[in-house]
DNA sequence: TTTAACATTCATCTGATATGAATGTTTGAA
DNA sequence: TTCAAACATTCATATCAGATGAATGTTAAA
């Protein structure tokens, strides 16, 4: 009963872009490097999340990746339907369960996470990365603006 | 972000045992059978519900198990607290996350997590088994009773 | 044409979860 | 006293989603 940790650094990911000053472009380079996965592990998120526009990612040589929307309109709820790949807290098909047709545990369970998602979808990236300049005091700084 | 197969299993003994007529004993052989799960799983699961009153075992020849007290006071929330090894929805320690301090996300999915908690706790195993004869129906019937 | 970035493909690791064989222990009945 | 049927325990292993990263392709600005 745990997201996945492609959850847990998608919205990593997400929230660094939201710390950095708006039109700044980061790399997946140093987004790896400040979190300590590896390039092709973040690149992978950072994929999907360009897939579905929360990231805008641009080639090239001064190419880079930022937010694709304003904070504002990132849902969290969002975020979590996108990256997990089950939502479903039971599943009753795989060793199949005789009783299936007269239970109502599925139902309650499904409720249950509905109240889960009900609750993140209060919130969006604005209110993870608030205010960000305390974000950015936690990031290894070097050369950076 | 789904529930371990042990605390589906849980639910499945839970809810036979909820079926059956009170005080009839039933044994973990004929579970594992109707449920097609092999006998040591089964146990497994039963020694944890056991280990928690919620099951009353006895051993020796026409030994069995049946529920520990009436279904109207096993709470659902009790028992996947009680199966699931984890419940937090993530670990902002195990690749350790540098901006932990001043990141919102893990007091938001907590708070999910109660609202799905709480939700799941309004019911008992008396609602799920209910009644209890459509349940009987679904089971693969022998000599029983 | 070079370079620095994103993009893709492929292969593999890993650990929680799941599974079950083998064996011990208890208890009632013959 | 012995047997049989049940729970109880221990040990070993399978399995697979999730996680990881090396290697290589593609794009676009300088």
């Amino acid at each position: 009963m745990r997201l996945t940790k492609h959850t847990d650094y998608a919205f990593r990911v997400l929230i660094y872009l939201a710390s950095m000053p708006e039109d700044r472009l980061s790399t997946v380079q140093e987004i790896a490097e400040q979190f300590d996965v590896s390039r092709s592990h973040v690149m992978k998120i950072v994929q999907k999340l360009a897939g579905a526009g929360l990231i805008q990612a641009s080639r090239g040589q001064h190419g880079g990746i930022r937010l694709g929307k304003p904070k504002q309109s990132i849902n969290l709820r969002q975020v979590i339907e996108l990256m997990e790949a089950t939502l479903t807290p039971v599943n009753c098909d795989d060793p199949v369960c005789v009783i299936q047709k007269s239970c109502a545990l599925k139902a309650i369970l499904f409720e249950a996470q509905r109240a889960f998602l009900k609750h993140v979808e209060r919130y969006t990236l604005a209110d993870l990365a608030e205010p960000a300049v305390s974000i950015l005091h936690l990031l290894n700084r070097d050369e950076r603006g």
